[in-house]
DNA sequence: TGCTCAATTTGACACCGTGTCAAGTTGACA
DNA sequence: TGTCAACTTGACACGGTGTCAAATTGAGCA
């Protein structure tokens, strides 16, 4: 509970980050963590129980996972409930591909897959929670889609930010993040807004 | 070559299968192949020279994998380009939960990852032509909307299609699998359908 | 200066899963 | 009866995780 604890185990985590970051496709060894953080490997056990949860414990402590409320909040100059799905859309598109270790940390463990779900259930609802709330801003400005009510807006704008082959259609398909963007937000107008604009 | 070797090839495949789908979240070791086949664990390399190219051979061996073309083909019954793109997505949306164990056997290969991509893009390529077809249907019969090309159309139903969190929406957030096909039909309809029809 | 205590290191080891090897067994077929 | 290929058996190397016990380090304190 020293600052020195404190130090050496955000050193790991660091460590840690820096390798499911950098290493594309290549597993992460305790091994390698240790020798990132400048310490024994069995140094790393004094911190955490196992691989698993140390990984777990990464993906949780990086800022961009921490600030992710924060970072999915939209700038004040939103005006309209349109602008507003416009620009949670944007930041959504945005941050995915700037947490793309977390996939590969929460890959790293199928079977502990239940722990570390539950751990990310949390983090999740904080989006779905601002799924919710661009879609009210929607409806009270009128831009929402008459046949819809708002809990199954919601459901759509969700469903429609789990789309995860950002990865894949980026890869095998040539895409740009600038065209995902562009997808995400024609989808996201065409499914809510009662007047899709057009581009 | 002869029968017999087939037999048994098929016969590990199989047992493989069953295994990726049954005992959901525990890890399918060669030892437990072996023995749902029937046969000694050093035997499966008389066959496979690795546990990833057994996983990916498997994968490709089931039959809706081979069957993905005609099982995504809408009936003939689908008369207009919107019923089509209708039944397109609904095959679709009830085809992903039987192909469960696919993703469970990509997912044990991170590092083979790109042996096993290359071997799974053709297929999903057929998946995108369907996508171009049903795409066209709605052209000809002016049901596609005026602002969309049918290059940039076909990007949204695929993208769309791409939605994996199924398994997430359906044990985190209580959703049915009605509900997740309903999704899709709202989505795929309100992106791409001139006058999108109500429930 | 020397004591103490916690964090850390070092080396060794058990366990498990993959993949290999060599020698023996089985059974179909000529 | 002999041959050949498929298969079995038992042994083993390798690499990764997790554990243990015995040093070592170093900061705070008498």
């Amino acid at each position: 509970m020293s600052s020195a604890e404190k130090n050496t185990r955000t050193r790991i985590l660091d460590a840690a980050w820096t390798l499911l970051e950098t290493n594309l496709g290549e597993p992460v060894r305790m091994s390698d963590i240790a020798r990132e953080a400048g310490i024994s490997r069995q140094a790393l056990y004094l911190h955490f129980p196992t691989r698993a949860e140390l990984l777990v414990e990464t993906t949780l402590h990086i800022d961009e996972v921490k600030n992710m409320e924060s970072r999915l909040t939209p700038s004040r100059s939103a005006r309209s409930g349109e602008e507003r799905l416009t620009a949670f859309v944007d930041a959504w598109g945005n941050y995915i591909p700037e947490i793309h270790g977390v996939g590969r940390a929460l890959m790293a463990m199928q079977e502990t897959d239940a722990e570390a779900r539950s751990a990310w259930q949390g983090r999740m609802e904080a989006v779905r929670h601002g799924c919710a709330a661009v879609v009210r801003d929607l409806s009270r400005d009128g831009g929402l889609k008459p046949e819809l009510d708002e809990g199954r807006a919601t459901d759509l704008l969700w469903t429609l930010l789990s789309v995860r082959n950002w990865e894949h259609l980026v890869r095998d398909c040539g895409w740009s993040q600038t065209a995902y963007l562009e997808t995400m937000q024609a989808l996201a107008r065409a499914a809510l807004v009662k007047t899709a604009a057009t581009d």
